[in-house]
DNA sequence: TTACGTGCAAAGGCTTTGCAGTCGG
DNA sequence: CCGACTGCAAAGCCTTTGCACGTAA
């Protein structure tokens, strides 16, 4: 299964983090590895919990946050706030930068990237003399999709 | 008073709002948007709540909250979540497009501004036939005097 | 064997809601 | 007067913590 491979290795890399510092790979951890690096979008805590169970895989709540926790400290998985109310991860692919378009009507969620972008955000945080770690841009709207309803529906 | 001269009409503007759509103007309505629409930083509503108890003012939790929603769906405020786990307000200078610039060891935030940000980001929405509403661009990393203290401190 | 993980349930922190009493227009 | 507001307290939602038991190495 070709998604199959893509995930494989970054579960791998999890399995190395966690023997790195001796701590132990347990099922637990790797079914939510499974479940979060090989997500294509950006599951809430809720939605991984639906995904394991699904695949008959119960995993407790606090193992759940803790394992995410573990996969964000070990760089493998992003973090975002889009201001649902929860949180919500999604699998961190280093060479690409990309920041969200952040539908409001149907909570969906665009990735685009953008080079220009990041080096202007690098640059801004550099004359403002402030150490640059990440950053965060989104922008909230209504996606394609939901216009062309609303349009059909109303207009 | 300089900063009365700026707050009292956006005030006014406030209970503009109210009278429109009928809503009583209440003291406490109105002493929770004196004091956040002469915030100049971005307060929580713990805060808010701090500063007006400051003034000898009580206002129930629930009244404050509920406030806070008006002023923001009235367009006077905005608000952010800059993942400290609560949702922090400023008033909104609707002229100054800006984004912030967040430290993760002091919690400060400061603005800046970007016309071309600004610009980028319309497009980039346009290019994605998405329909731009407003957008959050924040870096974060940390302010030039925490890193002065670090370097004071760690060599 | 032993340190760390796991699951459950309880606690926490911020925010919202329900309701009796109160007040603006 | 009436409809909306206010305050308190309780409930809600996501997340974290405490603890007895289980398991990877």
């Amino acid at each position: 299964m070709l998604t199959r491979d893509k995930t494989a290795p970054l579960v791998e890399q999890f399995r190395r983090y966690l023997r790195d510092r001796r701590l132990p790979v347990t099922k637990q951890r790797i079914a939510v590895a499974e479940v979060l690096l090989g997500s294509e979008d950006h599951p809430s805590v809720d939605l991984l919990r639906q995904r394991l169970e699904a695949k008959g895989l119960h995993v407790g709540t606090a193992t759940l946050y803790r394992t995410v926790d573990a996969l964000v400290k070990s760089g493998l998985v992003l973090e975002h706030d889009f201001g649902d109310g929860f949180r919500r991860y999604e699998p961190s692919t280093p060479t690409v930068e990309h920041a969200h378009l952040v539908c409001r009507r149907c909570g969906g969620v665009v990735e685009f990237a953008n080079e220009r972008l990041a080096r202007m955000l690098r640059m801004t945080a550099d004359e403002h003399h402030f150490h640059y770690e990440r950053d965060k841009v989104e922008i909230h709207g209504i996606c394609a999709p939901c216009r062309a309803r609303d349009l059909g529906s109303a207009g």
